[in-house]
DNA sequence: TTGCCTCGAGATCA
DNA sequence: CTCGAGGCAA
């Protein structure tokens, strides 16, 4: 390197460093220390600069926050440590027997506590993301997904201008992996949306469909024009460096990094502080410059929390305390009833739509004919609506007052709106049902709409439209049919030419080829879901022996209780069933042989293993299946109980976890031949 | 349940 | 340009 250039690489790295640290003030902070002329001109001799030494361009410039050309999506990445949901609470009553257990829990752990220390903080209406630095420098930001396993933004996170490409820290920590929550402050919404519509576009209806629909743009360039903002809340992985020992001092420890965190985070003593925070909260709601639904509540201590430990998906030291769903008026149009794969009848009522809670709501369903008693709903009425829980709205109640005279209860019909067979209620069961079966037009949509969908035979183009279309026009009966459809028959279809008729005809040749479970799961047996026809594939290995299968034998399988064998048990004393497995036997459909499992001396029976890393041989669906046919059970998180840890490319903090614990570890070679050596 | 983005392909118009 | 389908998030 010439002297010269060492002087410019010195220059760049005085500039980039003041850039950041007025970046730190002025998102972090929010106290900017020199005005934002002063900033640009160091931005733009920071360009200039660049320009003329292009070689001297680091990715964690902070000219390089917006890439410039689209980036196919879609790729999948696994969290180091798997994001959780919050489970939520509405009332003080609520929150407290929350506190109660909390309690419990510490006190049955040795920890008698009178109070708990909690740290609260309103609850963002946004996108929950999760980001990692690598030695500071920020490489990987993802969605949240199922938990598990999310999509790959990072292309789209680095044009937030408050996520730091790199952590203000001379010693940064190896590994980090940051939670925090996208969005768009009110302010910039309305903005944009002005924006928006002077140029004749359409405007978002909300801003959180806007952070989320921003964050999912392919072109970097659109997103950094998107008013988007983040707080970060919460760390999933910290290699190399002490972890914090409160939630407390997290946010100040990612508020060091410059992660900017929500300044309305405070500590309570207790629960009763939680009550007070909350109703602050809520008084200030409209004065803060982002949208929030609550409050959250972690208690403090993190070894509680790792005492305290998660169910399911949710960890039981924290707690989402959520503001009144918000309750709008409006008037019933119309009841319909809809009929399910099962033949459920469904009362749905079809409302005047009104925007609540972000959203135009203008169905809502009834669930069945007790409720639909119970809220005596009838068409004509005025009626309260909300969203309840998260998504789905709900009927609260009829403002009786407002009736007009002369209404009718609404009451289910008792042959099926669809094929008018008689429509049933079992003793003891809350839904109706019609008993038509595969007579049923609705019902016969439904089946082949499952048969198709993407758990079962996974019949891609294969939509509701299609569906509709083929029922109707008689093309198709049973999902049997579907093999038999002709390229003719298909491109006659509406908005179907040949192109798409092809297509078609490759994929459903392509959904042949299947495997036992998914055939199993496809054909709709009553109660046989996703895990029951894994099971059953596993024990029973052929179809002939399945169908020859008396429910004795059915019990025999793991999970299989009485009435679920009844229910196989009568799919295949129908004919018609028969007859439909057969055809499509006939049609090619077909499936690799599953391995008799033997659980009884196995090697993995009822191990608790972790996965970590990419799979190279196979995706972590798979690996999971497997070693669910196999007796073990497949957990996210290491702890005490985890008996290996399979380690594949990549692999996070978990294998220093597990050999800390002395947990064995397994490379996927290893893993591989243990499969192999267990049947 | 709704809203958003993306993709492929059919429909429409010049 | 518009529609259907798929996928995702809350």
């Amino acid at each position: 390197m010439s002297g010269s250039q060492v002087g410019v690489a010195r220059e760049l790295r005085v500039l980039r460093e003041a850039i950041e640290e007025h970046n730190f003030s002025y998102y972090v902070l929010d106290n900017p220390v020199i005005p934002d002329a002063e900033y640009d001109r160091l931005m733009l001799q920071l360009q200039v600069l660049e320009a003329n030494h292009p070689e001297l361009v680091t990715s964690d410039s902070p000219t390089q926050r917006v890439g410039v050309t689209p980036v196919g999506g879609g790729s999948v990445v696994t969290h180091y440590a798997p994001m959780l949901s919050l489970g939520n609470v509405f009332s003080k009553s609520e929150l407290l027997d929350f506190d109660q257990r909390v309690r419990d829990q510490l006190a049955s752990r040795g920890f008698e506590l009178d109070n708990i220390e909690y740290v609260a903080e309103p609850k963002l209406d946004g996108v929950a993301v999760n980001l990692r630095y690598e030695n500071g420098v920020l490489i990987l930001g993802a969605t949240r997904g199922d938990g598990t396993t999310g999509e790959d933004i990072t292309h789209n996170v680095r044009t937030i201008p408050t996520v730091p490409l790199r952590l203000r820290t001379e010693n940064a920590p190896v590994a980090l992996e940051v939670r925090g929550e996208v969005f768009m402050p009110r302010e910039g919404f309305l903005a944009y949306n002005q924006r928006v519509l002077e140029i004749g576009e359409k405007p978002f209806v909300n801003p959180r469909n806007a952070a989320a629909g921003s964050l999912r743009q392919l072109d970097p360039r659109l997103t950094a024009r998107r008013p988007l903002e983040v707080f970060f809340y919460g760390i999933g992985l910290l290699n190399g460096q002490i972890r914090p020992k409160t939630q407390g001092e997290t946010l100040k420890y990612l508020h060091n990094l410059g992660l900017r965190t929500c300044p309305e985070w405070e500590v309570m003593a207790g629960v009763q502080d939680c009550l007070t925070y909350y109703a602050q909260i809520l008084k200030k709601r409209n004065e803060l410059p982002y949208e929030i639904d609550g409050v959250v509540y972690k208690v403090n201590a993190l070894e509680n929390q790792e005492l305290l430990g998660a169910v399911s998906r949710a960890p039981r030291w924290a707690i989402a305390h959520k503001f009144p769903a918000q309750e709008e008026l409006t008037v019933i149009k119309e009841i319909k009833f809809q009929v399910g794969r099962t033949g459920a009848i469904t009362p749905v009522a079809r409302l005047q739509p009104v925007f609540v809670g972000g959203v135009t709501v203008s169905n809502a369903t009834l669930h069945n004919e007790d409720e639909l008693a119970r809220k005596d709903v009838r068409v004509g009425d005025s009626v309260i609506v909300r969203r309840a829980g998260d998504v789905i709205p709900e009927i609260v109640k009829v403002i009786k007052e407002r009736r007009s005279a002369g209404s009718d209860p609404v009451r289910l019909p008792t042959k099926c709106p669809v094929c008018s067979s008689e429509v049933v209620r079992q003793e003891g069961e809350a839904v109706a049902r019609c008993i038509g079966g595969l007579v049923c037009g609705a019902q016969r949509r439904e089946a082949i709409r499952h048969f198709a969908s993407r758990r079962a035979l996974d019949i891609k183009g294969l939509g509701t439209k299609l569906v509709d279309q083929l029922v109707t026009r008689g093309l198709v009966e049973n999902p049997s049919d579907l093999f038999g459809l002709t390229l003719e028959q298909i491109s006659e279809l509406e908005r179907m030419g040949l192109k798409s008729a092809e297509n078609l005809l490759e994929t459903l040749n392509k959904s042949k080829s299947t495997t036992f479970n998914r055939f199993l799961y496809a054909l709709g047996i009553r109660e046989v879901g996703e895990s029951t026809a894994l099971a059953l594939a596993n024990h029973l290995c052929s179809l002939e022996k399945l169908m020859a299968a008396d429910v004795k034998r059915l019990e025999e399988v793991p999970d299989i209780g009485p009435i679920v064998a009844a229910n196989i048990r009568a799919f295949f004393q129908e004919d018609r069933n028969c007859m439909i497995v057969n055809q499509l036997m006939r049609c090619g459909v077909s499936w690799p042989q599953p391995v008799r499992l033997e659980f009884e001396d196995g090697p993995l029976k009822g191990k608790t293993i972790v996965l970590t890393g990419t799979l190279l041989g196979m995706t972590r669906d798979v690996a999971k299946q497997t070693l669910s046919a196999l007796g073990a059970n497949v957990t996210s998180s290491i702890s005490k109980s985890t008996d290996m840890v399979i380690v594949g490319d990549h692999p996070g903090a978990k294998v220093d976890r597990a050999l800390k614990l002395g947990v064995m570890v397994l490379s996927e070679d290893e893993f591989n031949a243990l499969i192999k050596s267990d049947h």
